[in-house]
DNA sequence: CTGTTAGCGCTTTCAG
DNA sequence: CTGAAAGCGCTAACAG
């Protein structure tokens, strides 16, 4: 297989491993390095003849310009961080956060944008500034941010203070610089709350087991319920379950006895809830919300919100590179879809 | 908050938005822009005063040297690439990548190396030089290559060009600049199934649902479950579940009546053999592999191979450092642990 | 339309 | 021990 090292830099037998530069192609084709760049970066102004000459030699010679130089140079990187917030322990919602990353990086790909991955813990230990100079040190220019928290003051002032572009996954922001993408929260909850119910009878007194209070999709959903809660002349009772099938699953044990229906804010959630019922042996109508896969190996059907977190994802890095061409930030709102999670039930 | 804005870059109110550079570290410490390059990069040959001076200034400054303007003039990037084959459909596995990806991200981080994620889908479409000459573009010196398979021309192609330095997770690869990362895959596999089997009685007939064919672990899982049926004079059928839960289940029916117990080399194969046998009502052990997190909503327990993802994939990246530090490539191979998966199991 | 030139911010000889 | 200077590979005015 050395030979295969050998055929990419036959060409360059003098410099060893060097790969063609755009001097080189310039000189092969007989132009200026200038007139090269310029059909690189699809400038006008270069006849359609040389610019055919030089395209041939950029084939000829595998040419593939230096992003670095590039970079450097331009004072424009096209570099994306995706800053996600891993916790530990939460290993089951993690499916999310994979599918959050696939989305962001294919999509990036496609838009010839480069991409890193950070999580919130490598950075949380330092102030703004060292945080903003550390990116900017990275050539970092935007930063796209998932499950931002509300009321925290960091992350906040990061979006805010405009030294880089950004895109927040979930969370209501939007300004010159900064555009949002999330689904409608409020009516997601509202509407698959409203199908359990309907679809059961008795269902007048709901415990509704909510997410992280601080999270900035719990207080949309929230509302959600209260607005169907009062259209639908319901009890309503929230509780925060964290995310947390434990804390699910003790709310459960704790309130079934004065709930006839129990919506969750998560999937998660909902097998916890619904394994205390199993356990106190009564049934009452569950219903969850993400549409994870997991939700499959739970063992039961529930109603849930299937959100295409791959598509919220994509849809976040194209929001970026809007941002990025000029465009004004804005909300982005996605759509999301009702769905029965259905798993062949063989655990009796 | 458009004040902290200012904080930052108050210091350059003629330029803009330009953050200190290196010869803004000189001009104000009174040195050569050499001298802090030198004390920047911890060389000899600086007098502890000046380093101490320049140290102040940097301090002072906030300033983080340009990574990009670096890489370009040294030619070292420290830039290495994550290259996961991530499938669609393969949701409950993903939990491994995500632990690969996050191990390897955070141990990155500490080692100050710059990482980027693609995925085998980016490349696979294109020619080996073309991809070469792609990475090499960007900067990559180096790719961590997860979830290899055997006769992939492709891939071994890209190792063995020796074009990057390359740590390959779970398949066994060693050069001059490749190291590789595994657990003892056989010795494994061979512990986990020789506990299931004592544990239990009448455990003569063995079938061993293997991964995929071409997987390189398969085959040294293979080789440990023929070691073991050689010792203990078992009845061995080998069939290959490709790491399905569907073909395990469907293996499963197929074979319940000629088999005592069955070893599985993935734990959502073992769920899969699991739930068949309960649907059929009848009782034989099964044992996993992998020790995912999935396995506690499976509703039972079963021993299987704990391996640390995280560390295997921190380990990926220690020893790529090893190799850009100049190192031999070698073959490091990891503990795992064997463990009984434990889940309150409150479905009865 | 094309070429010349001056950087981008840093590393790295090589004289002093 | 310190500093001047020549690049790294590319972009972006600006002349011709």
């Amino acid at each position: 297989m050395e030979n295969v090292f050998c055929v990419f830099y036959l060409k360059y037998p003098e410099g060893g491993e060097r790969l063609a530069s755009i001097k080189d192609v310039a000189r092969q084709a007989g132009v200026a390095i200038s007139t090269v760049s310029k059909v690189l970066n699809g400038y006008t102004g270069v006849s359609e003849k040389t610019k055919e000459r030089v395209n041939e030699v950029i084939e000829e010679l595998n040419f593939t310009p230096n992003a670095m130089a590039a970079a450097l140079s331009s004072r424009k990187s096209g570099r994306v961080a995706l800053l996600l917030n891993l916790e530990e322990g939460r290993a089951a919602v993690d499916e999310i956060d994979l599918q959050y990353l696939a989305g962001a990086i294919h999509r990036a790909r496609e838009l010839k944008m480069d991409v890193v991955t950070l999580f919130f813990s490598m950075l949380e230990d330092k102030g703004l500034e060292e945080v903003v100079n550390y990116l900017k040190a990275q050539g970092i220019e935007g930063i796209i941010l998932y499950g931002m928290e509300r009321d925290d003051p960091f992350w906040e002032a990061l979006v805010e203070c405009s030294a880089f572009w950004t895109v927040v996954v979930d969370a209501p922001f939007s300004g010159r610089k900064t555009s949002s993408v999330w689904i409608d929260q409020a009516k997601a909850q509202y509407d698959v709350a409203k199908k359990t119910i309907e679809e059961n009878e008795n269902c007048r007194r709901v415990l509704y087991i909510a997410g992280k209070e601080k999270s900035y999709v719990t207080a949309e959903r929230i509302k959600g319920m209260r607005q169907l809660a009062g259209e639908m002349d319901l009890t309503l009772r929230v509780e925060y379950g964290d995310f947390s099938e434990k804390k699910a699953r003790e709310l459960t044990f704790l309130h079934e006895k004065e709930t006839d229906v129990f919506v969750c804010a998560s999937d998660l959630m909902a097998i916890g809830a619904m394994r205390a019922l199993m356990e106190m042996d009564v049934f009452h109508p569950v219903c969850g919300f993400d549409g994870i896969t997991l939700m499959g190996y739970a063992g039961k059907q529930m109603n849930t919100v299937r959100q295409n977190f791959l598509r919220v994802s994509a849809t976040a890095v194209e929001e970026m590179a809007r941002l990025m061409a000029g465009q004004p930030g804005r909300n982005r709102v996605l759509d999301y879809e009702l769905v029965r999670m259905q798993y062949q039930d063989i655990i009796k």
